[in-house]
RNA sequence: GGCGACGUGGCCAAGUGGUAAGGCAAGGGUCUGCAAAACCCUUAUCACCGGUUCGAAUCCGGUCGUCGCCU
């Protein structure tokens, strides 16, 4: 399997397209907010037109008033990845999201224990220090590992604690995935990576994202919906409220997604040595991973 | 040339005698079923010089700079 990680905006979808014709690919996609149908431009999904020609997975799997969790995402990626591979097809795992993407190279173990949501509306009520309280009881090592501020880590550990009547730490193991992995990394100079996201953003709203953020609104769709904290969606639902200009409203999906640009790299690290990375800024980039890429496969024959 | 106001971290900005709020930006970190989420951490001695005072970003004088008004 090719794994291609790196920020938003660095070029993943477009290098994963060429790939994937180049060696008779799959895409997998990597990316939490791609899975909501209908959400397009914000999300710079590729076109239907390309996705007929190479086929994609993970792409508007849901609608925006649903949610895929950790652990289903992990169980349907992992199904596209074997299906993909039983055809004799090179699985890329492409996208953005860290723990997609983690949670499948080092094969985390998911509790399964699924949301409960009314469970988790009664934790809400507590107060930060009673959560920590019955945290310590229920299970001492998560109580020490996580941050008492953040409540919704902590309310999971406590979930997961009362559905299985076991500690949530005593689960979070790892088990290496029975995939040959090569991990490939775009990346540049924030301040690079920072303009090309801030041009994409006015494209995008050039194409029409307020549109699509009106349209998904006409459909019901609110603001405190999960797909609605995206990127964009979030800030323009803002501003039809009224709460801001539409100029403000735009700088601020622009620092977000700057934000959201640097905590992508704590997943993906300059340093860490499973990943192949490669400067964009570089006009031959392209090719030194094809060449890559080449002898991977030679090495690995079985593709 | 005269008069007046102002000069606080990259930006905005509180603070008018007891040793620098906050916001934004930026940087770093956590992460096992909401992750484009949630959470945590970091960043100045207050234009400069001198004086008053036990003690000044805060008072006084000067220098420089900015802005406004006047001639």
């Amino acid at each position: 399997m090719v794994v291609i990680v790196g920020p938003t905006g660095v070029g993943k979808t477009s290098l994963a397209l060429q790939l994937a014709s180049q060696f008779n690919g799959e895409i997998i996609s990597a990316d939490s907010r791609s899975i909501y149908r209908g959400m397009d431009i914000g999300t710079d999904k590729p076109s239907l037109l390309i996705r007929n020609n190479i086929r994609h997975h993970l792409i508007d799997i849901c609608y925006p008033d649903q949610t895929i969790s950790l652990g289903q995402y992990k169980k349907l990626a992992l199904d596209a990845i074997n299906q993909t591979l039983a055809q004799h097809s090179t699985p890329f795992l492409v996208g953005g999201t860290g723990q997609y993407i983690m949670a499948l190279v080092e094969g985390w173990q998911i509790p399964e224990v699924a949301p409960d949501e009314s469970l988790r509306k009664e934790l809400g009520k507590l107060s930060e220090l009673e959560l920590e309280r019955w945290l310590t009881m229920v299970d001492p090592v998560s109580a020490e590992r996580i941050d008492r501020r953040n409540t919704r880590r902590v309310i999971r550990a406590l979930e997961v604690a009362f559905k299985i009547g076991k500690p949530f730490s005593g689960f979070q193991q790892k088990e290496e995935p029975d995939l040959d992995i090569v991990m490939i990394g775009l990346t540049a100079d924030r301040e690079a990576i920072y303009k090309r996201t801030d041009e994409r953003i006015d494209n995008m709203m050039a194409s029409g994202l307020l549109e699509e953020v009106i349209g998904l609104r006409n459909q019901g769709y609110t603001r405190r919906l999960p797909a609605m904290s995206g990127l964009g969606y979030q800030q323009l639902m803002a501003y039809l409220d009224g709460e801001c200009s539409l100029e403000e409203a735009i700088i601020r999906i622009k620092f977000e997604t700057h934000r959201f640009i640097r905590q992508q790299s704590s997943w993906f690290r300059a340093d860490d040595q499973r990943i192949k990375w490669f400067d964009i800024t570089n006009s031959d980039y392209r090719l030194s991973i094809t060449d890559m890429l080449e002898n991977w496969f030679m090495e690995n024959r079985k593709y």
